[in-house]
DNA sequence: GCCAACGTTGGC
DNA sequence: GCCAACGTTGGC
């Protein structure tokens, strides 16, 4: 049987009180659409560079404290995301409504394991090798970010999950 | 809740 | 296409 290596890594950013790692488990297949993103680099990412079975670090913003809560992976590409197109969502788009469908895409992720304790924003900035990591660059909001490899092992480490 | 650092919008 | 005003993000 041909195993498949995941191609590529990402970190995506979540609210804890919107949606947590804990809600990505007690989701049915543990399994979530990822609405919202309403960047254009975040979309663009998401629509061309999204590959099945890409691994995903699910981190925790506005949270005490943020940090990285658990390991997802990508089981859907990219596809409209239709809060867009809803009046009534938190995601509603008027121009995305204007022309006459979405402009925003969305993934599904499925959980692989959460952490076994959170991945804080300062453990990271301490953490010899992700000094490279835009999340911890100045300023840096991006709610979607490629992680190295390197980076990628490190954090998996970080979680227990080595 | 503050506010710095961004991204987006829209007038010109 | 510039850029000021405005809205959002997200750590603290």
């Amino acid at each position: 049987m041909k195993v498949t290596n995941p191609s590529r890594f990402w970190l995506m950013k979540t609210e804890p009180e919107v949606f947590s790692f804990d809600d990505l488990m007690r989701a049915p297949r543990q399994t979530t659409c990822w609405e919202g993103v309403r960047n254009y680099q975040a979309r663009n990412m998401m629509r061309d560079d999204f590959k099945i079975g890409d691994e995903v670090l699910v981190y925790h913003s506005n949270a005490a404290p943020p940090g990285v809560a658990g390991i997802a992976r990508v089981v859907r590409e990219a596809y409209p995301d239709p809060a867009a197109m809803d009046p009534k969502s938190d995601y509603f788009d008027e121009k995305s409504v204007a022309g006459g469908q979405s402009r925003w895409v969305m993934v599904d992720i499925q959980a692989v394991a959460p952490a076994k304790k959170i991945v804080s924003l300062d453990e990271i900035r301490k953490t010899p090798g992700l000094e490279g990591m835009l999340l911890v660059k100045q300023g840096q909001r991006l709610s979607i970010q490629p992680v190295t490899p390197a980076e990628w092992q490190i954090i998996r480490r970080l979680c227990g999950l080595a």
